[in-house]
DNA sequence: GCCAACGTTGGC
DNA sequence: GCCAACGTTGGC
């Protein structure tokens, strides 16, 4: 079977909730508490385990993307959705017909300089990003490989730039 | 804290 | 099925 091309993410997170610090501490951990149509279909229908995904810090000071993780686990159905006492909880979801379908992610990479938004702002190859377009709220969103490619060629430059400004 | 964008709900 | 009201996200 011809292998299907990698297809490459960006799931927004409130670093007060959930961040990339917890993320690399935990190794992996469910993505859960969407509550989202079109991004449940996301993780439901085309992320693929293996895939690239950018992590990016929403609500937060500074806003950034932080680092890389990648899909861990073929998509299941979010337990919170279940538990009457989560914030996530959806009587609607029905175990043997769950609404709300989650996939794992697993830490990568934890860029040693975050890239703040509104540099990336600046960037002309990510004008397109959808991230960066006003009033995008999906927070499980598709990047384009040329976008992903652009990011972490900036986290390489900015790690490379903050290591030459401490020798000096 | 404000408010634009946008998804969801509910009356009709 | 339409659309106004409402709630949430999330940048500024």
């Amino acid at each position: 079977m011809a292998a299907r091309a990698k297809r490459h993410w960006l799931v927004k997170t409130e670093p007060d909730v959930y961040s990339i610090d917890d993320l690399q501490r935990d190794g992996s951990t469910m993505w859960d508490g969407v509550r989202n149509y079109q991004a449940r279909n996301l993780m439901r229908d085309d992320m693929k385990v293996g895939d690239p995904v950018l992590v990016y810090h929403s609500n937060a000071k500074p806003m950034c993307i932080a680092g890389v993780a990648k899909v861990s686990s073929k998509p299941y159905a979010d337990p919170t959705a279940f538990d009457k006492k989560d914030k996530h909880f959806d009587p609607k979801s029905k175990k043997d017909d769950p609404t709300w379908i989650l996939i794992d992610i697993a830490h990568v990479q934890t860029f040693e300089v975050p890239l703040e938004r509104p540099d990336l702002m600046n960037e002309s190859k990510l004008d397109k990003m959808m991230l960066l377009q006003r009033g995008s709220r999906l927070s499980v969103q598709p990047v384009t490989k040329a976008e992903f490619d652009h990011v972490l060629k900036l986290a390489k430059a900015a790690a490379k730039t903050r290591a030459k400004e401490a020798k000096s």
